[in-house]
RNA sequence: GGACAGGUGGCCGAGCGGCUAAUGGUAACGGGCUGUAAACCCGUCGAGCGCAAGCUCUUCGUAGGUUCGAAUCCUACCCUGUCCA
């Protein structure tokens, strides 16, 4: 087993906030495996890159020989929360959970060890679910209303005069009881997280744990965007499942500066070697790393292939999809509505207006043209959406 | 329980009887530049018909109503916030 010192090192990497690096040391010091805990609620199935810098942390305790407790937060999932912005999340059902959990898990798998010595998977329906009002009215009395506007989302939100349900105020409860639950010696969040986590540092306390869970926090990663979080609902992801051009491909589309990001946050990579390559080298070398984790390095290798083919010699790339049409010829605007290539006529007549489409490599420009079917072609439209047509 | 303010296109936000498919910003999309970068510039951005000028349908919380005509006025309901209790 390494040393405290370098344990303490490695699990400071990235991190944005350790609270507190006392107390941490003191359990290190204890030399056992510490239950490290890390929660999810499993509303959606799909995990991106922006989840694989908690996972990726979680991975490095495990390597250090302490134990993960994954949450996954069932229970809280199938109420619903209205937490945020506008809309708000509507409550799943107990079979949508359990299958988002099941899909997710497996995604989780590809970066955390699943020895059993190192990884506990709980749900928090277990305990959350048998509590009566009781038991959470017991809960809600040990936290104060000033003490939850501390948090500076609520804050922000109650200046502003926008709503805040009382069912969020219960949130940060549950997942700080979920820590008394598990006995967490750590808890993993985003730095988003912060508030939540601390009140489950309390709430332990509360609860008589003889030593509260040491909260370390990790930095959000930008989405594609390059401003905003990672995160589905603003279409700004690369999702850890997807193909891997798109992988690749989403890659190469953000800025430099983003780059350096991913490379601090997503790789072992040294900086100063990735400065000196031409950045679209670099870029093109993360993009193989990336999709290298999530599939393998041939694999890796053909997407880089791939990429440099279509876009750089303006090849067609491989995989697009073949469209029959069953007629000898159809308009261009009819065509490409049919290859399900945008979603309206007016949609596709603008395309053409502004010069997106092309024939196997000729640009239409005649929104009435007729296209003769007799031989197989590559319709084109915008810099990457195509598909074959036969008839 | 009472008084007041508000709910508009993916989001933010103007409009407050006809000139409004609805100013502006942002996102998205197309084109240019390039490293398919980013930034920047130009353009598009509800749908159907038409070569086109243009026509038609659907949209401003929900349901009704007034009017030749409503996102704009009235009524009821739903939702949100503020202040008072």
């Amino acid at each position: 087993m390494k040393s405290i010192q370098e344990q303490l090192k490695l699990i400071k990497k990235g991190a944005v906030e350790v609270i507190s690096e006392e107390e941490l040391v003191k359990k290190l010091e204890e030399n056992r495996p510490l239950r490290v805990k890390f929660g999810v609620d499993p509303t959606t199935a799909d995990i991106h890159l922006g989840h694989t810098v908690a996972l990726t942390k979680l991975r490095q305790f495990q390597e250090l020989g302490h134990k993960v407790i994954f949450l996954i937060g069932d229970f809280t999932a199938q109420i619903g929360d209205p937490s945020g912005r506008s809309e708000t999340r509507k409550p799943l059902t107990a079979e949508e959970v359990a299958r988002n959990a099941e899909t997710y898990l497996q995604q989780v798998f590809k970066i955390l060890d699943k020895d059993p010595a190192k990884l506990e998977v709980v749900y928090n329906s277990h305990w959350l679910g048998k509590m009566g009002v009781k038991e959470i009215i017991g809960l809600a009395s040990r936290y104060t209303v000033a003490r939850m506007l501390e948090r500076d989302d609520f804050q922000k939100r109650y200046k502003e005069g926008t709503p805040i349900s009382i069912l969020e105020f219960l949130y940060p409860l549950m997942q700080g009881f979920d820590s008394v639950q598990i006995d967490a010696d750590v808890e993993l969040g985003g730095s988003d997280q912060k508030f939540n986590l601390l009140v489950g540092r309390e709430l332990m306390r509360d609860y008589g744990k003889k030593a509260a869970q040491v909260v370390l926090t990790m930095p959000l990663l930008e989405g594609l965007d390059g401003i905003r979080k990672m995160s589905k609902s603003y279409n700004n992801y690369i999702g850890i499942t997807e193909s891997p051009k798109e992988i690749f491909g989403k890659t190469m589309s953000i800025s430099d500066e983003l780059m350096c990001r991913y490379y601090d946050l997503l790789t072992n990579e040294e900086p100063v070697e990735i400065k000196e390559l031409h950045p679209m080298e670099a870029k093109k070398r993360l993009g193989e790393i990336l999709v290298a984790r999530f599939y393998d390095e041939a694999v890796a290798k053909q997407a880089r292939a791939e990429f440099e083919n279509v876009f750089k010699e303006n090849q067609v790339p491989q995989d697009i999809v073949t469209i029959n049409i069953g007629k000898d010829s159809i308009n261009i605007i009819d065509l490409i509505v049919e290859a399900r290539l945008v979603e309206s006529k007016r949609e596709a007549k603008r395309m053409v207006e502004q010069g997106g489409v092309k024939l196997n490599g000729e640009k239409v420009t005649d929104d009435r043209a007729e296209v003769s079917l007799a031989t197989e072609m590559v319709l084109q439209v915008g810099k990457r959406k195509f598909a074959k047509i036969i008839k």
